[in-house]
DNA sequence: CGCATATGCGCG
DNA sequence: AAAGCGCGCATATGCG
């Protein structure tokens, strides 16, 4: 692989406080080589030079803690090393002997409440100092570098540059038509009432549940009184949720499950929360990238991974631009798929339904079944219909299969696994170890024994599903990042501005869910931006399984709005 | 009153 | 308490 524009150069780059910086550049030993002081005014105009000339990697504490404020003085950097992310990586992985030493000093901070903004929240007051950053910096290039995979390096360049993105993201920002989310509004829940009052198509539903149940003043979202309420007319449900209440035929339970629908939508994305989160046509969400053990990218505020469906339609591209949207069908089992090399399960995934294939493959009957099936390997499922449907496939897909049932063993047993590129699992605590030796004692409690077992179990899931989990999130940093790479070098708008933020005139992300992003991009560039989101697809896949054959197929449309 | 926990449901 | 993973958020309720 060619190694394209990038360099060897490093620069650590500091904020050492009152809006000042210090920037060093590092020789390939981690040396010292030149240090600069930089009022925060000159910050612009040197980094752009230094991209510019030396393409470096700019090793910084974290991109959430700095960036935001380089990306609105109009400060981009195209390749980071962040101690941050990278340091939880590195601790916890067991591709090397020693590992990073656990600190407090390089956990993210969480933002304290009660203060103003999220700008200053973010912002380190005091600043860094540079010499700890350059020590931790070394550190971590020491465990890298005794990888014997080598896959380190690139899980932490993927890492970083997701902490770049994230932040690019929120500068950004998902274009968000406020008045298409008021349509859908009106449309569901009924027009919007003063003071916060349930809106008609609610409040009609509400009234004839409680007519159902036969008590006017009811309060329906009160779990406790309205269990007791569907008792008293002989609803006999352990919860209310909806799962269980589908099972039931009771006339109350039709205006039921509508009035939780349209309540959920109201409490979670109606109007209060457009006005809080929809700021000049756009949607900013807090990214958290590494915010889950297994990679994934957690998020703060907002709800931005878990925006219903139902509002797709309000994500509408600018005037004279367009929005790609993409996701990879079935992503998990595919890693599984390939990390486990089962060339059987890979014939099934080929093309772009993998249940189909699976299907196809004889294991079971139905796509419906294959799902199942497939979810309850990933998932550890042992009772229901899923859990029935397992054993099939470990006959059709020994070595997947495999691979799965030996993460859930080692997590059982108190042990540690990884993902491809060797993010580790986190080891139990201390509190799970105890349980479990003392569980296996010869004078140990029945109860005991079965609540460590039950607790063994759990674990084993979780271990099950972070191999895949895990590696899922890997192929979609690399994908996030071969994406961003190859936007920069597509030509700035000509015929129309977007609306607000750092890219005016430029294609960028604008939002991304595990395994699906949007790009918002200038409609002349569209075309371009499309084959960029494929290309750096396939180069996330060849990147994490070289050869092996695994397709990953992309769902993929240009469109104007993001309805589906 | 604030804070912690439980419930339920949205997303993958 | 979904049979089975990972999250965040709103709301109600219990505790001090």
């Amino acid at each position: 692989m060619k190694a394209a524009s990038a360099s060897d150069a490093r620069f650590l780059l500091a904020s050492v406080g009152g809006g000042d910086y210090v920037a060093i550049e590092l020789d390939p030993g981690g040396e010292e080589r030149e240090r600069v002081e930089l009022a925060g005014s000159d910050l612009v105009d040197w980094v752009r030079g230094v991209e510019q000339s030396r393409s470096p990697r700019w090793v910084i504490r974290s991109a959430r803690e700095l960036y935001p404020r380089m990306l609105a003085a109009g400060v981009f950097l195209t390749r980071s090393h962040d101690l941050l992310l990278c340091h939880a990586i590195l601790r916890d992985t067991d591709r090397v002997a020693r590992p990073l030493a656990p600190s407090e000093d390089w956990l993210p901070r969480e933002p304290d409440a009660g203060e103003p903004a999220l700008f200053d929240l973010l912002a380190r007051p005091s600043g860094d100092s540079v010499d700890d950053l350059l020590e931790q910096y070394r550190e971590q290039c020491r465990v890298i570098a005794a990888d014997k995979t080598g896959r380190l390096p690139l899980l932490c360049a993927a890492e970083s540059a997701g902490g770049l993105i994230a932040e690019e993201m929120r500068a950004g920002g998902l274009p968000w038509d406020g008045e298409a989310h008021d349509r859908i509004l009106v449309d569901v829940l009924g027009p919007r009432q003063p003071g916060g009052e349930q809106p008609a198509r609610m409040a009609e539903l509400a009234e004839k549940v409680r007519f159902h149940l036969g008590d006017p003043q009811l309060h329906l979202d009160s779990h406790v009184k309205l269990l007791r309420a569907l008792h008293r007319v002989g609803v006999n449900v352990e919860s209310t949720s909806q799962w269980e209440l589908s099972d039931v035929t009771h006339p109350v339970i039709e205006p039921l499950l509508a009035y939780k629908k349209l309540s959920r939508l109201m409490s979670a994305n109606g109007w209060a929360w457009l006005s809080e989160w929809v700021h000049a046509g756009r949607f900013r969400p807090v990214y958290i990238p590494g915010g889950v053990v297994t990679g994934r990218w957690a998020s703060s505020g907002g709800g931005a991974l878990q925006i219903p469906r139902i509002l797709r339609p309000a994500v509408q591209a600018d005037e004279g631009w367009m929005l790609v949207v993409a996701d990879v069908a079935q992503l998990e089992p595919r890693m599984l798929a390939a990390m486990a090399g089962d060339k059987a399960m890979a014939e099934a995934a080929r093309g772009r339904d993998l249940y189909a294939g699976v299907v196809a493959s004889g294991a079971v009957a139905t796509r419906e079944e294959a799902k199942y099936a497939v979810l309850g390997a990933m998932y550890g499922a042992t009772t229901g219909d899923s859990g029935r449907l397992v054993p099939r496939l470990r006959k059709v897909y020994p070595r997947a299969m495999r691979l799965v049932d030996d993460a859930a063993r080692t997590g059982e047993d108190g042990g540690v696994v990884s993902t491809n590129l060797g993010r580790s699992s986190p080891r139990p605590d201390a509190a799970w170890q105890a349980a479990q030796s003392e569980a296996s004692g010869a004078d140990a409690d029945p109860v005991e024994v079965k609540r460590a077992r039950q607790s063994a179990r759990e674990r084993g899931r979780f271990t099950r599903n972070f191999v895949v989990q895990g590696t899922a999130a890997e192929w979609a940093l690399i994908w996030l990042a071969e994406i961003r790479h190859r936007l920069r070098s597509l030509p700035e708008a000509t015929t129309a501005a977007a609306a607000s933020g750092p890219f005016a005139r430029n294609a960028h992300l604008a939002f991304f869910l595990h395994d699906e992003v949007i790009l918002h991009v200038p409609a002349e560039s569209a075309d371009a931006a499309a084959e960029a989101v494929r290309q750096a697809a396939a180069v996330a896949t060849r990147r994490l399984f070289g050869e092996f054959p695994i397709d990953v197929p992309l769902d993929l449309q240009i469109v104007q709005t993001a309805e589906k």
